[in-house]
DNA sequence: TAATTCTTGTCATATTTTGCCAAATATAAT
DNA sequence: ATTATATTTGGCAAAATATGACAAGAATTA
């Protein structure tokens, strides 16, 4: 069973046993509001996932696939949706693949 | 193919013979507004779906399908994810539902 | 029990979103 | 073509939300 953005960076600092102070001062962060990030109280900002790579050597395209799976299913948890949304979901993203080439521009 | 759910709201709007200042009023909002969520230049409010609901005499169920397949889709097409980021969101999501159930609240 | 670490609450500030208005553009009617 | 009507766009102030920072409380460890 997967576990939460949150749980990954925790998992990934006590397994390098680091305190929360330790590597909230790597990514410019107070140890507070680290500590809500690991908890899913706060969001972690995209543009700290590349102090977080540096420090901790993993592979971006890994921690973007982390980053972004977590946001993406808890807009999906949100919603509560059926599986007919993720179905309509999907054909949607398709068609504002081919708007975005046909106008070169794309308003979301 | 598709659409999105400005131009869904357009397309009934149009279907039904109305300027943007009509359906805007029924909607509480300005008419240049209602024109930039049409184009997909601003979002349309979550609370706002009941009355257009009420007023097209829409399916409530059907309608937040659309609308909220349309703020999944741009939430996955906004992160240039690949396929694998969206089966680890799947898997995610089935975790997040476990850990409701176990905690009863649930932190996002 | 003392020291350290972690969690939670709060608040000022920064950022984003929203409603509203005015001007510019496009469309339709005469 | 001119006028009237409808739509789009830009900008701004206010409202809402997110963020950083600090302090106090709770939990863990030595």
């Amino acid at each position: 069973m997967k576990e939460t953005f949150g749980e990954y960076v925790k998992r990934l600092r006590t397994e390098n046993n680091l305190t929360l102070t330790q590597l909230a001062a790597q990514l410019d962060l107070d140890s507070a509001n680290l500590s809500k990030i690991e908890n899913g109280k706060r969001a972690f900002d995209e543009k700290r996932l590349i102090k977080l790579a540096n420090f901790f050597k993993l592979n971006m395209d890994k921690l973007k696939t982390e980053f972004f799976s977590d946001l993406i299913a808890k807009k999906i948890y949100q919603t509560k949706c059926c599986h007919e949304t993720l179905l309509l979901a999907e054909e949607k993203i398709k068609y504002l693949q081919q708007k975005e080439i046909k106008t070169g521009v794309l308003n979301l």
